[in-house]
DNA sequence: CTGAAAGCGCTAACAC
DNA sequence: GTGTTAGCGCTTTCAG
C-alpha cells in the first residue's frame, strides 16, 4: 500500500507538504497542490487511518453497546443512531452483549471517541470508573440513578400508567398484567404504572391478576405469554401455584422467579377473571393472542389486549396489536446527537432526557359492556 | 490515560518487558511478571489499541457494508455475522449504504482486516480495484458474476421456482406475480424461477399477471402491494396502464418503472383473473393481504399467497404468511467464517457457496378446486 | 531473561 | 510556501 512517503517522493516534495495539501491545512501553492494530488491519484493513495488516529488521538469511531435482543427485535434504535453518527462522519462499531465493565475497558483503550450504551445493567463500580475516566458516553435506557451522567430515559412508568388508564376508561377493571421473567428495571416501572393507575381509579389491585410470561431477553428466540393465559382460561385444568425447581441467581429475584415449563401460575392459586390484558412486551402479547384464540375467545370482542414495545410486526397481526410505543428512534437520534456534541464541543453539561411514551392504538381494544 | 511507559516505570522494568508479559510472548521471570501485572492493575492500564494496530498492521476489526433496509428488516443477517466475528475476537463496524467504490477505499485505508459486503450493487470498475487490492472480503448476496471472488449466493431462481411449483401443484394456474419496483438482480431471478416453473408445467405465462408493487428498498418505511391488487380486484374501476411522470435513473430501468402513486397498472390494460399470488417481498404480500381483505376476499379460501423473505413478522399475521425463507442467518455465519479463515490462514482458495431456499409453509395456501 | 532502539504512517510545531 | 523533526504508544529485533 502506498504511504504518504511514496506520494511525497513521487511529487518531489516533503511528506509535510503532502499532509498539508491532503488535509487542506496551512498554506501551499496551487502548483504543488496539483502535483501532489496527481501523485496521490496515480499511486491510489489512501491515508492510513490508524496512523492518523494514533497521531491525533481521535478515532472518528463511536461504539454502540447493545444487547442482541435489541439488535434483533428493535433494530430501529441502532439504525437511527448509526444514521445520525454517519452524517457527522463517525464510524460506528457494534459491541454485542457488553457489560458495563466492558464499556470501561473499551473506552480506555482509546478505541472510540465515545460510547452509546443501550439498556445495560447497572454496575456501580464500573459506573464510577466510567465517570472518573471523563470519557464521552451516553446511556440509552437502563436503570442508572445517578444524575450526573448523560442519559436518555424512557418513561416506562408513564407507559404502564397510560395503558392501564386507557383500559380503565374503556370500562375494564379486571386487567391482567403479564410481565416478562427477568425482573428488569423497566418491567418494574411498567408494573408501577399499572398499579398506580388502578389505585388512582380506586380499583383494588388483585395479586392473582399479575402473571409471568415465558419471555426472556437473554434468549432472543424464546418468548410467549401463551402458557400463562392458556392455563388461566382452561377451567378444567385450573392454574395453580407450583414449587420452584431451578436454582436462582439471586435472593432478591428468587421470589419472583419460576421455572419455564411451569409458567403461568397464579400467586394465590385461585382462578382469575379478566376482561383485558396488559403485557410488558409485544412478544408476550403475541402468545396471549394465540392462547385466547386457541381457547375460543375473540379479540377484541371478548378480551382486550395492549402490548408494549411496538415491534414492527405488531402492526400486521390478525388484529393489529394496540401497544405502547417506545420512542426508540428518537432515543437513538437524541443519544447520538448529545454524544457528538459532547465530543466535538467538549460540552460538559449533563443532559438527562426522559422520553414520553404514547399508545399506538390499533385493533385489540373494545369497550367493556357493563 | 496510563501508557505502557507508566507501567514500565512503576514496575521498574523496560517497556519491552511490559509488552512481552502483557502479550505473553517471549520469556520472563515469574517475579517480573507479577510486579508488572501489579503495576498495570494499579494504574488501571489498558493498552492503546490504535498504537497496537499501527505497529502490527492488524486492526482486529471487520467491516460490514449493508443497506439500511436490511439492517431494519433482516437484522438477523447482521446479528449472526457479528456473533461469529465476536467469537473470533473481531470488532465489527457497520457501514450503511456504502457503494462498492466506498468499499475499496475502506479496505485501502487499512481500517479493516476484512469486509463483509452484503447485497451491494455491482460496479465493475470498483470490483476490479477490490480484487487487485488483494484484501480480504466476502460478498453476501448481490449480483457479481465473476467467479474469482468469495461469495455466498442465494438461489433466488430456485426460490421463485419452488414457490411457483408449489402453487401449481395445488392446482393454481393463474398465478399473479408482484415484484418490487427496483428491478434488482434478485427480483429478476425470482421472476425467472416463476416463469421457468410455469413453462415446465406447460402453463402459458400471461403478461397481465405480472405487476409491480410499491415496494422500494431505498425508502425503508415504504412498501405495499396494496394498490396493485386493490385496482385489480375492483371491477368497477378497472386498472389501466398509466403514463410515466417521473424522471428515471437509467434507461435500462425505465421501461420497468412507474410512479408511486400510479402503481398497480397492468401491462396490457386488461383485467386479470388469478387464484394465487407470489410476491418478491413479504412486505408486498402484507399489502396484498390487506387489499384482498378490503376487497372482501378471504385468504386462503379465495386466494392463496406466498411471500418472499420470511420477515420475522410474517409468522404472526392474521393468517401466518407462507413465504420463501432466505437463509440469511446461514449466510451471515458462513460469510463471517470464510472471511476469518481468509484473514487468519491467508487461505486464498476462492469460496463460492450457493445457498438453497426453502418454503416456510404456513396458512395462506389452499388447494384450487377445479 | 531483560533493555535499547528502530520504526509503523501520520501530524504539527518550528525553522527557514 | 516548504522542509525538518519530534513524537503518538506500541511491538519486535538485536545485543547483552
Amino acid at each position: 500500500m502506498a504511504t504518504i512517503k511514496d506520494v511525497a517522493e513521487k511529487a518531489c516534495v516533503s511528506i509535510a507538504t503532502v499532509s498539508r495539501i491532503l488535509n487542506k491545512k496551512g498554506k501551499y501553492s496551487e502548483e504543488t497542490e496539483s502535483s501532489v494530488h496527481k501523485a496521490a491519484e496515480e499511486l491510489g493513495y489512501t491515508p492510513n487511518l490508524t496512523a492518523k488516529r494514533l497521531k491525533t488521538g481521535l478515532t472518528g469511531t463511536i461504539g454502540i453497546a447493545i444487547k442482541e435482543y435489541f439488535l434483533l427485535h428493535y433494530p430501529v434504535l441502532l439504525h437511527t443512531a448509526i444514521k445520525v453518527l454517519n452524517q457527522q462522519n463517525y464510524s460506528v462499531e457494534i459491541i454485542l452483549n457488553a457489560t458495563m465493565k466492558d464499556c470501561v475497558n473499551l473506552l480506555n483503550r482509546g478505541q472510540f471517541d465515545g460510547l452509546l450504551i443501550a439498556f445495560i445493567d447497572n454496575d456501580e463500580h464500573a459506573l464510577r470508573s466510567l465517570i472518573k475516566s471523563r470519557r464521552n458516553f451516553v446511556f440509552l435506557g437502563g436503570s442508572i440513578e445517578r444524575e450526573d451522567v448523560n442519559m436518555i430515559e424512557i418513561d416506562y412508568f408513564q407507559g404502564g400508567y397510560i395503558a392501564t388508564q386507557h383500559l380503565i376508561n374503556l370500562g375494564h377493571d379486571n386487567i391482567l398484567f403479564i410481565e416478562d421473567n427477568e425482573n428488569l428495571f423497566f418491567t418494574q416501572e411498567i408494573k408501577r404504572g399499572y398499579l398506580f393507575a388502578l389505585d388512582e381509579s380506586g380499583i383494588q389491585y388483585k395479586e392473582n391478576l399479575i402473571l409471568y410470561g415465558d419471555h426472556t431477553y437473554s434468549d432472543p428466540g424464546e418468548f410467549t405469554g401463551y402458557n400463562s393465559v392458556r392455563r388461566l382460561i382452561s377451567k378444567r385444568q385450573p392454574a395453580k401455584q407450583v414449587a420452584f425447581t431451578k436454582p436462582f441467581r439471586s435472593l432478591e429475584v428468587k421470589a419472583k422467579r419460576h421455572n419455564h415449563q411451569q409458567s403461568g401460575w397464579l400467586r394465590n392459586g385461585r382462578e382469575a377473571d379478566f376482561s383485558a390484558v396488559l403485557t410488558t412486551d409485544d412478544k408476550i402479547a403475541y402468545g396471549v393472542l394465540k392462547a385466547l384464540k386457541d381457547g375460543g375467545l375473540r379479540v377484541p370482542a371478548d378480551k382486550s389486549i395492549i402490548g408494549f414495545g411496538n415491534l414492527s410486526s405488531s402492526e400486521y397481526l390478525s388484529t393489529p396489536l394496540t401497544t405502547v410505543e417506545i420512542p426508540l428512534s428518537q432515543m437513538g437520534e437524541l443519544g447520538a446527537e448529545i454524544l457528538v456534541n459532547n465530543i466535538k464541543r467538549r460540552d460538559s453539561i449533563i443532559k438527562r432526557v426522559k422520553l414520553k411514551i404514547r399508545l399506538a392504538q390499533r385493533e385489540t381494544l373494545s369497550k367493556r359492556l357493563t
